[in-house]
DNA sequence: GTGAAAGCGCTAACAA
DNA sequence: TTGTTAGCGCTTTCAC
């Protein structure tokens, strides 16, 4: 190792093997270790003079807690479990920023795990984090395999499920309905006298439900089925391109307007119609769902269906330190949050 | 809470309150305790039929081992500290992504923490990390204010630096020479034949260094000093937009081309090109840095200096699993990896 | 191949 | 306001 063992007289206990510990400080700081405890956790509880001795003690030798050993004692890890599909999406970014953000100020450490859209790979991310006792658990989604669902369930670790919505959450909720997001797409396109649609969607949960959503409504207004080109996770903007490229060479007509499931796609969508010198939105409309800040400045200006990714980040960390501070029991139920999305529309450059 | 208390039979040990520990399992097997942590962690040292009985006994009363009393015995967490500025950015979140995984492969959790470019905030994640006794701590960049490196230097916890090069790394590193992408910019450049640059750079610790290469290249090839628009991290798309605006305005005569401290920046500085019908390359000619996925597929193409985040991250995981599982002696000295980098050329469409 | 004893470093509960 | 006594649940010796 390039670091040398410089002869620094303060690091003592450094070069004793060992860290220091509260029992270390205990003595130099002439208490017992408990007030040292105290110092660091009640200082209401400890006497000024108490407290100032402890804390030179504590610079002093270089104190590090070791949350471990506190953990351990207390039952309270002081750690969320964050379990998110993937990051490489601006969106679910936001949202992890968000959560760790919020629970760092709250004096929470988070445990990322990326679950890569796969059950079993989420299911043993679970697995390995629940041994590390977290204090609270947030999941993407509110699919779970059965046996992930069931451990949880039974688990009186708090549990926040966020970015979708659904009628028997596991403990709390805090997301949005991608059924109605699909539906607001739909119903905005049909307003605006589109007639002939096209969709390329991804084929992850709640990509399905929101084409699930635009196609019911569609249906329900009566127009044709649209040609649909679904598309692997995670949506690259690649994806997006050759999803409209093979629903165009196979249309019969002209398509009036097109569903992405993200903006991701949409943008591919949007690149493909200029290469064949289709117009947006004048020949062919565009909407897609999520970070409006991506399609906002992509010409041409396409509508988007946009959701707070941030938001619900905090939102969804709020709603876990409640339930973690609300007494350790399961007095309080968990409650559903519906952080709601909304429709930009950007037609006019 | 929703969840019903059912009255599993199973559910013997939940339902008393308190979570099953080794020692139930041992009892419910007919063994000691240390038969039971042998079959976890050294099923070797165990007969087969004790292991039988004692994977019967963990799976019926739902035993979960509790990592925070197994990290305090052994002095291992199995937990990799993270720090990363942003998520915000595909290229980190490629990075991220690939540490998780590779770190998770091997056993490791991992902590993540995000200090937003600021010196503050990673001092107080390293502070807070700190105390759960990382096996391995990974940081991005070379530079970490004072106080926190010499923290770091003295600890004996193994640190990787990724990102960046530096003639004293902390330990290990796993990056590649910001300056030189500077330099490859200009040298890129200049050989096209540019002679009138403009620049549109961040101004965190690495943007700066890979502007301050492609400033020293221009600068001994004794072309013109180019217009500098310096932005706020994170770097946004409508950033570069407004600052090649402000350069295009205050300029005195044409631009050849202009150089940018990442894609993103370098895509806001296109759309505004195209406003102003400047055509790309053949008017002004622009380079970027970071996720080629984005520019490649961005009309009009762009040439740009790729680095690839995911293998920067498997490297940067797998060199501080070989440094944690070399012994815990500080015997080995730390390495330095060069990850290296690409120019990526994307003239004609 | 298995076990008993002794902590790891901290905090809960009670007492003074 | 401070301290004492017992653990938290596991792994490390060292013994058999």
């Amino acid at each position: 190792m390039t670091k040398k063992i410089t002869k620094n007289p303060r690091a003592r206990k450094s070069t004793s093997g060992r860290a220091p510990t509260l029992i270390d400080v205990a003595k130099v700081a002439g208490v017992s270790p408990i007030t040292v405890s105290r110092v660091l956790n009640q200082p209401d509880l400890v006497s000024e003079d108490a407290q100032q001795r402890v804390r030179r003690a504590i610079d002093e030798i270089g104190y590090v807690p070791n949350m471990l050993a506190g953990g351990l004692a207390s039952r309270s890890s002081r750690m969320v479990a964050l379990i998110v599909p993937t990051i490489a999406n601006s969106i679910f970014a936001e949202t992890v920023q968000a959560i760790t953000d919020t629970l760092a100020q709250a004096g929470y450490q988070t445990l990322l795990g990326i679950s890569a859209y796969e059950d079993e790979q989420e299911k043993q991310l679970l697995e390995a984090v629940l041994g590390r006792r977290p204090d609270g658990i947030i999941l993407t989604g509110t699919y779970h395999a059965p046996d992930i669902r069931k451990r949880l369930e039974v688990t009186d670790v708090p549990v926040v499920e966020t970015w979708d919505l659904s009628p028997d959450p596991i403990d709390t909720l805090v997301g949005f309905s991608h059924t109605r997001v699909g539906e607001a797409a739909a119903e905005y396109l049909l307003a605006k006298g589109h007639r002939r649609f096209a969709a390329v969607s991804a084929n992850d949960q709640r990509a399905v439900k929101r084409l699930d959503g635009f196609l019911q409504t569609l249906a329900n207004a009566g127009v044709d089925e649209p040609i649909v080109a679904k598309v692997p996770t995670p949506a690259r903007f690649q994806l997006g391109r050759e999803g409209i490229a093979g629903i165009l060479d196979q249309a019969s007509g002209p398509i009036d307007a097109v569903y992405c499931s993200s903006d991701t796609l949409a943008h591919g969508v949007m690149v493909e119609a200029q290469q064949r010198n289709i117009r947006i939105p004048q020949d062919m409309a565009v909407i897609g769902f999520g970070d409006l800040d991506f399609s906002e400045y992509t010409l041409p200006p396409i509508t988007t269906i946009r959701v707070n990714g941030a938001e619900i980040g905090r939102r969804a960390a709020m709603a876990l330190l409640a339930r973690m501070n609300s007494g350790d029991s399961n007095a309080v139920p968990g409650g559903v949050i519906d952080t709601g999305f909304a429709v930009i529309e950007r037609e006019s450059a």
